[in-house]
DNA sequence: CTTCTATTCATTGTATACAATTAAATTTTG
DNA sequence: CAAAATTTAATTGTATACAATGAATAGAAG
């Protein structure tokens, strides 16, 4: 028989796997980011970065989700690294341009193995793998 | 044709989407949390104490997957709002147990509307919703 | 042209997360 | 039993996240 207080245990939630995963899954990528001396936050950066070679903060932020409060430190500390350099925009001042630097494109190399070894880690087959996928996005895009 | 790089595309991940729509839940609660004053890691772990009504810490960090270096400022938080209350145990002076009160018991009572406001936010049909949940406890116990 | 508004990023303050270490209590071993 | 190893929380240090605010620039309106 159901009680009325069943909804509130951490078992019947939606939101508490899906918590508790992301950050399994951060912690599985650990080891493989210490490799190569990135935190997970700076290492979807360094991706998007990878990808577009150069975006504003503000297209940044729309990829990963994320604000400047969170990607400010960030960013500074990947320039500090020499992975990338941050400069205003020539046409609008408000505008930082983050753009890979040579030292960024360079550590691609030692990252593209990574998410193989992530997905031998991950005990889901290529179906399934696919189901999360979608579901993930159907929320996100929501 | 595929390229070598398109693994580290942020759209090939699956561990960004995870990533991304599990702060995109919490994001959604902070609204209802608001009402009640609770943040999303103390509602957790009040969702164990409205269960068992009273654990150790040791038994919560593993419910929450949490460490000790974060339930200790969350769980002295709830004992300042009244919520629980921390007393080391008479058997093993070395663990910390943590008890609902009377005060804790009543804040259920706010909080049981939250879960269904919560689905409604959520744009998956039950169908989907238990598939979702499978997957992530599929990896979440491997 | 000038004031008002909006945009973009940085800063501040609060709250997680978690690795590594410390401290105290308990258990195991020789 | 006494020393060593283990267990449990708390503490320390680093790195996110994000709301709210601030500061500078750009655009819009009159």
């Amino acid at each position: 028989m159901a009680e009325t207080y069943d909804v509130l245990k951490l078992e019947n939630q939606l939101c508490f796997p899906l918590y508790a995963c992301a950050k399994e899954i951060v912690r599985i990528y650990r080891p493989f980011l210490d490799e190569i001396g990135l935190t997970y936050t700076q290492y979807i950066a360094m991706m998007v970065l990878w990808e577009k070679k150069q975006v504003s903060v503000k297209e940044l932020g729309e990829f990963l989700y994320l604000d400047s409060g969170t990607l400010t430190p960030v960013l500074k500390k990947l320039e500090q690294k020499g992975y990338i350099k941050r400069c205003r925009s020539k046409e609008d001042e408000r505008v930082l341009i983050v753009t890979l630097t040579e030292s960024g494109e360079e550590l691609k190399k030692q990252a593209v193995e990574i998410p193989t070894q992530m997905g031998k880690c991950v005990a889901l087959d290529e179906e399934e793998a696919r189901t999360l996928y979608r579901l993930l996005y159907k929320i996100l895009n929501a």
